[in-house]
DNA sequence: CGTATTTGACCAGCGC
DNA sequence: GCGCTGGTCAAATACG
């Protein structure tokens, strides 16, 4: 095919652009229409993504006895919950629905054919949560505390600026995400997870840790105090 | 030298 | 059936 591919940007299209946000966001649509007034890309936290519920956690615990499990999984976090700092809206995806399964692509026919890619290499379709948000920064990458790399760019059609396609650099997790930044308003970037972490956030768990260890003394030690009053 | 990014090609699903 | 499009692969390249 003539592979869409202009990386760069030689797609041109002025003002086609289709919505991508609302298309995205069907069902927060009045969030998308107001983007949040200076959220500016402070958010280096974790994405809903990271904590969620039921991710098994397979990296061994820190050295300090903390209970990691029940300091990083919040009570409900099926994905879809809203994550404060630079994040103006949040939605889920039915995994492997047709609807919106991918950032912001109104057509978007094919969603998650997970499968086969590239000379049927690909994995079967395996049903994963997928989710949503925009971002106001001008960083195409927001740190989330994970590391990803970049396996694919493609120009998308009727927006001038390419989605480029990253996967989670751990070797157990198979994570994916999209960045698109939105045509219409090009300080807002669309981030798009796909599955959930089976792994903590290094950068989280090491900024935490100290922070961890000295709550959880406390927690001790009040706890004795408690007991000798 | 190992790891990450870039980028052209390939493939499958969907609409016509 | 064909063309378009999105998603991924993988070789080449860049970077530390």
């Amino acid at each position: 095919m003539e592979n869409s591919t202009l990386h760069g940007g030689s797609c041109q299209q002025p003002n086609t652009q289709l919505d991508t946000a609302s298309c995205l966001l069907a069902p927060l649509p009045p969030v998308v229409a107001e983007p949040q007034p200076e959220q500016q890309h402070a958010c280096t936290d974790a994405p809903p993504t990271s904590l969620a519920p039921g991710a098994a956690m397979s990296c061994p615990p820190p050295p300090a006895a903390v209970d990691w499990a029940s300091l990083l999984l919040p009570p409900s976090t099926s994905g879809a919950s809203e994550v404060g700092c630079g994040v103006s809206a949040v939605t889920t995806v039915a995994a492997g629905s047709k609807a919106g399964a991918t950032a912001g692509e109104g057509d978007n026919s094919k969603t998650v054919k997970a499968g086969k890619q590239g000379g049927g290499r690909g994995k079967n379709k395996v049903s994963r949560p997928r989710f949503a948000f925009q971002t106001r920064s001008e960083n195409d990458i927001l740190d989330d505390g994970y590391r990803w790399r970049k396996y694919g760019q493609k120009a998308v059609k009727n927006t001038a600026f390419p989605r480029s396609y990253y996967r989670c650099t751990h070797h157990t997790c198979d994570v994916k995400k999209q960045v698109q930044r939105l045509a219409k308003d090009t300080s807002i970037v669309v981030t798009t997870y796909e599955g959930v972490h089976n792994h903590p956030c290094e950068k989280l768990m090491e900024a935490l840790s100290p922070i961890l260890k000295q709550l959880q003394l406390l927690s001790q030690l009040q706890s004795c105090t408690n007991q000798l009053l």
